[in-house]
DNA sequence: CATGAATGAGTGTTCATTCAT
DNA sequence: AATGAATGAACACTCATTCAT
């Protein structure tokens, strides 16, 4: 689950570096450099009011240069979620508790420590990019969707349905409605990015609570 | 609780042209006429993407009236998110359950009629107004505060405390993080306003589960 | 045959001039001044190398203020085409030669004139245009044929039928060829305007010869 | 009167990449590349329209190849205008009518060949250029003068003269105004090219007809 | 010599704001 | 007060030119 982009393992196979002129390292490095700087750029001042050359001051390259990777800033845009997205949820797998542990530990287990990492890494910025810019780029709602959202709510369903198969649960309250558990997770998000910065809740707690809830902990 | 800042007066009240000069009430009228475009626009575009002469013409108003109201474009942005924050949660007081009735069953008397209505009124734009552009405008933020959810909080935590005092909570939980039962008021906005408008959540259904898992309804 | 646009007639239906703010007058001036900074603009530098800042400075106005009366600059050069381009040949109906009059004089006596004043009117900087940017510009090589060529050509064919319906020609050249007597009108233009302007030629000195290899003058 | 500089050399002659280093073949063969795509690109867009990307990819070479053989934009224009001008009027000599012959059927038989390959060579294509760019490139009407334009003068004017001298003819219409000859073949230049594309005239013809008139072929 | 990624001055276009009417 | 034409600073995007490889 490296959050960083990273090397794309597809680029392995032996190149032949034919090309003169700037090495294809060179130009993935400005890549990145240039994705993240719009990051920022975008998070900060949402899309209308970022600024193609703030970006690119950012990223230390040309105005110019940035016209080579993304034809529009609307591309750099959709570029900038597509790359940022992918490994948003990418140690995401179906649910699988071990025997000797409930369902309920597994979650704790498996999802604390994503939370607890989620405000240090970009994910939240990119989903606070979701809710801001959401409605006037389709393009990024469904990518959120297919990448995070709905894995996510299979993850949850699944694993309530092995919980009530387990008898684990009573009621059929969270097969209903899985998204019950990650409800804490966009708030922390929204009080700790925006409504409450000074005093910011913290998420693993509060998510840790509502499985709880759920879940209530043998004593 | 009236939601709105009054009816829409451009479409209403028979027009008294008489008195010479500018009347009262049409300037009171045009204003309103004003915020409610204004709103609109800022909603669909944000705050950068929106464009004051779509809002004048949304108003049916000249360019240059606007800024007979408001001088400038953030002004009228600040303006607008006074003007429709004030009555947003206006009829909430300290929580006064009944003698005859459970915590639990007055928060769910209380609470659940607000969220029934949240995505019809503007509430949920107003909100998602404050995510989007809270990071450029702490001004909004700190109206959001201190309208909205400071009370709310407030309003959470006594209900809690008194819950407390009647034993009908055995754990602080409540206490400590109050926005739990608020949560799935953000999850819904978030689901229903951007990710998932095809399929919406019903905002009053999940904030109901959350209730129940938090006081147990009595059998 | 006013060379400048005039008062367009079609306005003179009596106006409620209802706006407030800038008078008409004023407005349609912008246009105009607008219009001739821009053909005068165009001219010297081609479309494409015609300056929007160029031509808004050389018209006294502010640069957005061009964009009020023609979105772009494509929409602007076009505009000034069909502005200048509709007078151009305006004077011209069915030929009428007087019963007293060879067709050869009457043709003498109608485009000599014409042929004089060619190149201290505009018409001969729009012809320009025309072969310049035909090529990217199928909307002003439509106009020119449609206000101009078609109709030119039209009026000699009529003539050249009389003159063989009294015996003044004896062969069908110019039934066929109507255009061999405008040849020397754009090879006048040609090297008035751009090869020879050191020593330009009488364009109407060589219509005149023109005329003269067709129709022989009578002793 | 090889019309083209030279076949197009990407396409033939079997490489020998023998010699180490850059064998002088080569480089002249890059260099022909170039100079006809720019043409190409020239004569579709114009100067300013014009892009050395674009013209580099007709090429066949990289952006920055195009600048070892032209140091600007400009440069290359002028070269490529120099180098398709030259090979233009180059089988023209001092007017040498047969004795037996007329000077009419001598001007017949010498210049409609040329006007019969006009539109297919590139001459038309290269005189089209002067046409639109004379204005801001004097080099390349100086050219145009030099290459064409005088010579071609010098010859109607050498063969007026002896058309006098033989009593051909009895005016010296032809003598003042040598143009007169010529005017049909703009006139197509401009109809095939501009104008009316989609029914072009017969170059050839009109200056058939136009020989006619001046030289009235005998019966 | 050739390459093509990078540069940055320059251009078309937008839009908040002003002000004569 | 209201109007909307005019303003011009600001911004997205282009493209001739350079230079490290």
């Amino acid at each position: 689950m490296t959050d960083e982009t990273g090397d794309n393992p597809r680029e392995a196979s032996p190149r032949k570096p034919r090309t003169r002129g700037p090495s294809p390292e060179k130009t993935a490095q400005t890549r990145s450099c240039l994705l993240h700087a719009a990051l920022d750029e975008f998070v900060e001042n949402g899309f209308a009011g970022a600024q193609m050359s703030r970006i690119t001051e950012r990223a230390g390259i040309a105005k110019g240069t940035a016209y080579r990777y993304f034809p529009t800033k609307s591309a750099l845009f959709e570029g900038v979620v597509a790359e940022f997205m992918a490994p948003l949820i990418s140690g995401i797998g179906p649910p699988e508790p071990r025997a000797d542990e409930s369902v309920g530990d597994f979650l704790r287990r498996s999802l604390i420590p994503v939370m607890t990492t989620i405000e240090t890494s970009r994910r939240a910025d990119v989903a606070r990019l979701v809710l801001a810019e959401g409605r006037n780029f389709p393009f990024i709602v469904q990518a959120y969707r297919r990448e995070a959202y709905d894995r996510t709510i299979d993850f949850v369903r699944a694993a309530a349905r092995i919980a009530m198969e387990r008898g684990e649960l009573t009621d059929d309250r969270l097969l209903r409605h899985p998204q019950l558990i990650f409800a804490p997770l966009w708030l922390a998000m929204i009080e700790t990015g925006i409504l409450v910065p000074d005093a910011p809740v913290s998420g693993a707690e509060l998510l840790a609570e509502q499985i709880d809830l759920i879940f209530p902990p043998s004593r």
